[in-house]
RNA sequence: GGUCCCAUAGUCCAGUGGUUAAGACGCGUCGUUUACACCGACUAGAUCCAGGUUCGAUUCCUGGUGGGACCACCA
């Protein structure tokens, strides 16, 4: 045996200057992640690899509805990371031969938009036709933003068909999303009310619950003392200025103190208004004195009251956010000012009690931070609280992954207390096809074939009001735009629409889409709005599948947020580990699942690229004379090992089909490193570089077909570098213009010959790891020479399978023995 | 307040009703071979707590604790 004694520090450090030289010789090229992927970028883009053939009726379409971001700045890290893992079971669906309709829109039609636009472009809103606002935010988002933001998308490896695209405020989108409007009011599902709106004063808009944001402000908690059926009563308040628009009091009925006054009347001051004395539940009685008074609108509860028990409606605060006429002598003061002076007159009086500085969270608007208010508006809803039933029954329709998620759902259901308030009265988005009799208020809608239309541009389709007791001639046209997400609930007809006139139109255009991914944030606005449309207006499911993506939290462990400063860039993250580093970290999140933003992940998936390109180099240095055909025989150890290549495929692609594309990862790279790195190659190595005839040639083909399997598994997790092996090396076997749209790899070698005999490699395996082991103990180089002695039963199993003479090899074995 | 998810080594993350609980990062020791020092080999290191079901629980059930997310509310 030879084998080296213990080294010192010195000599491994002389060694270390040895190989630094020895590389240096070689001149290797560095892979630049940065040119090699955008190379394949522009090469994808100009060979159209990723086109949706519109007009293939023989392959089986896969339909993806992707979510439209919100264009109003750079791709942030949630983008990235629901669009990766929407990319990973697409281009699996791909390579499975599927013609893939994955499309790509834009939401461009909230109140982000309209600030952007305004920002952009210097102008405002509200002193523009809402036609040309509409034109401008379309020329601006086209011309700047959308294409930054899809320079990102293609930037991050998405492959989706770009040419399919739709924005939410483009023509298409506004008439389809008026063509619903006009359908759902012909079903007998839309009507019109007053009802209350979320106002924000500053904006001069109603605006939605998302856009409102919590704040803590200081306030004063005022105790006042009013009349109750001459009695002294205390009700305490931070809103006295609501006292014009008072219309009830409320105590909680398991309060003692108050149970005489049931249905007496109380007087509030200053105003000298009656109002009822009231029970509810819902008054907390160790808040204050236990009295609430209730007003239009001060809150969510007062809505509630008004409702429950038919409360008449007051309106004491303008939509410019001042006193109204109801409000006597404080009549056109602002909010705050009437709230003060309100106050001190009712000191004057001796009828404030008590003030208490309080710190309260209120609803701002999450644009200006002022305080929103509510008001009383005619507003458009669809109906469907007569449908929750229904809409349990729609939920279990869909395959959810993961199947908690549909909870979210159901809960949301069940919590539903409003009908669906579709309009909003802010000066762009999408107009109602509708207009109004000026004088009897009847109803008319625009004629479908005229759609997108905009009333205050156009005239209705009738000459005279369709009631025939009235007979005007005038109509006044909506002005309120539509909600966004009565738009965006519609994609999927979105979609097909763009493929109107094509063959494979036909073929979809009854059908379900195969699968929707987003994240669980939407799941109860754009999802629940996607079911409920399509089962009002087709009557069936939009998709089948419904897959909420893993999302991603800061690195402190929560969500990413402006506030918290904990934000990550994914441009940044990409232009230092590369796209397929940050689409490897996003793959080690399943569905459902959120995970602080690991650095050691990233680093780990950049370094899988390099060992994946080493390991294909080592392949290919040894395939010069390779012809890419099976040899007559192959050798048992290569056929076991294409046995393992077999049933590791079997398991990648039931965990794609399965959305378990993060357990589909895991699994190729754990082979592609242990299996077939550390331990195949080293098998093989030399017979590959000494052997002569099958022997070699089997060796070689199971390294191609084993190498081509893995990296084929890989491209739908790293699209670049898959592509670049491929593109470099496999090119000179292999016909495909793409990877990416290369056939999935089929398993072979797996009859039950090969399986029953599968476990002879592990035990080949363990014999060499048994080596190192004691290689490793006796601090001996890998590549000493040693004698080898094994039991008779490993002895005679290898020599029954020819594979004494890989182990001598492996092993570095000079001789090997029987033992008992 | 409602709902959901998670809890496994110093860190991240798999898996399992029953032998030795996988892998990565980090730590330690060793090695330097015609792919790879962003290397290889080897070592040490883990099932949150309390009950229950079971012959047997890290896994299933109940409760607790801790973390996270979503929704709602806040006179």
């Amino acid at each position: 045996m030879t084998g080296k004694n213990k080294q010192g520090k010195k000599i491994k450090k002389e060694n270390q200057e040895k190989n630094k030289k020895k590389n240096k010789k070689k001149k290797r090229k560095k892979y630049d992640f940065n040119e090699i992927e955008t190379k394949w970028v522009k090469y994808w883009e100009e060979n159209k690899i990723y086109k949706f053939d519109s007009n293939d009726t023989k392959k089986a379409v896969f339909s993806v509805d992707t979510p439209p971001p919100t264009i109003s700045g750079s791709l942030h890290m949630g983008h990235a990371f629901g669009d990766a893992q929407q990319d990973f079971f697409v281009r699996f669906k791909r390579m499975k031969g599927f013609n893939v309709l994955n499309p790509f829109g834009t939401d461009n039609n909230g109140l982000p938009t309209l600030r952007l636009v305004e920002k952009e472009n210097d102008v405002d809103s509200k002193s523009m036709k809402r036609e040309d606002f509409i034109e401008l935010s379309i020329k601006t988002i086209k011309e700047k933003y959308i294409p930054e933001f899809l320079e990102e998308i293609k930037r991050l490896g998405v492959s989706a068909d770009f040419d399919i695209f739709y924005s939410t405020i483009d023509e298409r989108s506004r008439r389809i999303s008026q063509q619903s409007f006009i359908e759902l009011y012909n079903q007998g599902r839309e009507y019109r009310v007053d009802a209350p709106a979320l106002w924000c004063p500053n904006c001069q808009t109603t605006i939605a619950q998302v856009e409102l944001e919590d704040k803590d402000v200081s306030s004063e908690f005022s105790d006042i003392m009013i009349k109750a059926d001459g009695e002294d009563l205390i009700i305490s308040t931070t809103r006295p200025e609501l006292f014009p628009a008072s219309v009830a009091v409320f105590y909680n009925p398991k309060d003692k103190r108050y149970k005489h006054l049931k249905g007496k009347k109380a007087k509030i001051p200053l105003f000298d208004i009656e109002v009822p004395i009231l029970e509810d539940e819902e008054v907390d009685m160790e808040k204050g004195t236990g009295i609430a008074y209730c007003a239009t609108f001060g809150d969510q509860t007062d809505m509630e009251w008004q409702k429950q028990y038919n409360l008449p409606i007051k309106k004491a605060i303008t939509s410019e956010g001042r006193m109204s006429s109801i409000a006597g002598k404080y009549k056109g003061m602002k909010i705050k000012e009437a709230r003060k002076k309100i106050l001190k007159d009712l000191k004057n009086k001796g009828l404030l009690v008590k003030q208490e500085k309080i710190m309260h969270p209120v609803n701002v608007c999450e644009r200006c931070g002022t305080e929103i208010e509510f008001i009383n508006k005619k507003q458009w809803f669809i109906k469907y609280l007569d449908l929750k039933k229904e809409m349990l029954e729609w939920g279990k329709e869909i395959n959810w992954t993961p199947e908690n998620m549909v909870n979210r759902y159901n809960n949301w259901v069940k919590g539903l207390k409003w009908d669906w308030c579709i309009s909003r009265q802010i000066p762009f988005g999408i107009p109602f096809p509708v207009w109004y009799c000026k004088k009897c208020d009847e109803i008319v809608l625009a004629d479908k074939k005229d759609l997108p239309i905009d009333p205050l541009e156009s005239d209705p389709p009738v000459d005279k009001c369709p009631n025939s007791k009235c007979n005007s001639k005038e109509f006044i046209p909506e002005t309120d735009i539509m909600n966004t997400w009565a738009t965006s609930a519609m994609t999927p007809t979105i979609v097909k629409d763009l493929l109107k006139g094509t063959k494979v139109y036909e073929k979809i255009k009854d059908k379900p889409f195969d699968v929707r991914r987003n994240g669980q944030d939407i799941i109860t606005f754009w999802d629940f709005n996607t079911v409920v449309k399509s089962q009002l207006h087709y009557k069936r499911k939009p998709w089948k599948e419904l897959y909420i993506n893993g999302w991603i939290l800061g690195r402190d462990g929560h969500k990413m947020s402006k506030s918290r400063g904990n934000g990550i860039s994914p441009k940044k993250v990409i232009k230092e580990h590369g796209a397929d580093a940050l689409r490897y970290l996003s793959a080690s999140i399943g569905p459902g699942v959120a995970t602080s933003f690991s650095d050691k992940d990233l680093i780990a998936g950049k370094k899988l690229v390099k060992k994946m390109i080493n390991a294909s180099r080592f392949v290919f240095m040894n395939l010069q004379e390779f012809n890419g055909r099976k040899p007559k025989n192959l050798e048992i150890i290569d056929k076991l090992f294409l046995t393992k290549v077999g049933l590791l495929i079997q398991k990648v692609t039931n965990l794609f089909e399965e959305y378990e594309p993060s357990k589909a990862k895991l699994a190729v790279e754990q082979f592609f490193w242990q299996d077939f790195c550390d331990n195949y190659l080293e098998i093989v190595k030399k017979r590959v570089y000494q052997g002569e005839g099958d022997e070699k040639k089997s060796a070689q083909y199971a390294l191609y077909k084993g190498l081509l399997a893995i990296v084929k598994m890989i491209a739908p997790i790293m699209p670049f570098i898959t592509e670049e092996i491929y593109q470099e090396y496999f090119k000179k076997y292999e016909n495909d213009k793409s990877i990416h749209i290369s056939s999935w790899p089929k398993p072979e070698y797996i009859e039950q010959k090969n399986l029953d005999e599968v476990h002879k490699f592990a035990h080949f395996v363990e014999i060499l790891e048994a080596i190192r082991k004691w290689k490793t103990k006796e601090h001996k180089s890998m590549n000493s020479e040693i004698i080898l002695t094994l039991t008779k039963k490993s002895y005679e199993e290898l020599e029954e399978m020819k594979m004494l003479g890989d182990l001598k090899n492996v092993s570095h074995a000079v001789d090997i023995k029987q033992g008992k």
